[in-house]
DNA sequence: GGTTTACTTGAACGATCGTTCACATGATAA
DNA sequence: TTATCATGTGAACGATCGTTCAAGTAAACC
């Protein structure tokens, strides 16, 4: 094996970051990660395999993510921290402001049912990683007892969704801010009731 | 002329709110709009042409909705129903719950540049429109004196775009609703300080 | 009726798409 | 050294892409 396995993953995952799976042609892949079709189909069966692989990669590392604030001192400015980092790095990382499963979720008839599924349960992962922060935010007194955890933690996923796609056109980072602080602000006020 | 130009523009956008711009092939097209290929260049250029167009449309018939948000008694209740109506409609059109401007941003570099800058302009314009109904919200009492205009109209946007990406996985409407009521408490409640 | 003009047609173009496969290469085992 | 086998190569395939253009059609004007 001439090419190291993780190495490829992470060059393929930049590439379909940036251009989406519909956009990123075999021949832009072949040499984003300088590898021969033959190469390359032999080891993912097809370009749908490739981007099933990138999809649960990215999933996993936005999980340990996820985890890494649920362990902080304080989850809710970790959460802050997480928000930031995410919504506004360089400009030439620009395309990193844009979640690659939001991303996927644009294109996701034209990206096979295989990845699509990944793409899917990816999104449920995601979830329930916001849905511990939440639940250790209550344990450490950062949220009021009376949070309905669930809800909350869809509307955060929600909000992130959102300010993603949001930053994506952002050009003052002023703003971003702004957005998330009033994230936190409301992740502390008041939720619906169930009645209705 | 035997077609006519508005039921044209019409059948067009419901095929690129379907599937996108690239993923709506030129025989798609033609099969959508029962014209042949030569009928459509002589009349839109190109494939980008007839998109353009489209966004337009779109963001026109997008900004007289709000505008009748602003002229209803409480805009408020109208800001509400407009939020269940775009997010909740029934399982056959689904793909409606996911905004047209916001799907082509996910795919705004394989557009072209000139319906590139509709798309970005159309988003401005929404933009305008939410920011009248928060003036208006003001203006009426059904929202407070102190809220900051700029700010809270960009948030709304935000928080549309996000509801659409998001209500395009939900099954349950329940779900959806609970997010739009979240969006009305949070409307009304405190905001971030400008200073940091 | 003949000519002009505006519009429509559909076969065909070159480019690019994802994919295949006969063959080359290089490491390992005998 | 020779045989074996996994891995890598790249020209080429059929399909589909957006687009073109010479020819056809039908209404309008003289």
């Amino acid at each position: 094996m001439r090419y190291d396995h993780d190495e490829i993953i992470e060059k393929a995952t930049t590439l379909f970051w940036q251009r989406g799976f519909q956009a990123a042609g075999m021949r832009d892949i072949q040499q984003a990660l300088d590898m021969r079709p033959g190469s390359i189909y032999a080891r993912f069966q097809s370009k749908e395999g490739l981007f099933k692989l990138v999809v649960e990669h990215y999933a996993d590392n936005s999980a340990k993510r996820l985890k890494q604030v649920t362990e902080a001192r304080s989850p809710l400015d970790a959460l802050y921290h997480f928000f930031e980092t995410a919504l506004t790095g360089p400009d030439e990382q620009r395309y990193m402001r844009q979640c690659l499963l939001v991303k996927s979720i644009a294109e996701l008839d034209l990206i096979g049912d295989i990845a699509k599924k990944a793409v899917l349960e990816s999104m449920q992962t995601l979830k329930a990683g916001f849905r511990n922060i939440i639940e250790t935010c209550i344990e450490k007194g950062e949220l009021p007892e009376h949070t309905p955890t669930s809800t909350a933690a869809e509307w955060l996923q929600n909000q992130f969704v959102g300010l993603r796609a949001f930053a994506l056109l952002q050009d003052d980072n002023q703003t971003t801010i702004k957005m998330i602080d009033k994230v936190i602000i409301d992740l502390k006020g008041q939720w619906p009731q169930q009645t209705h």
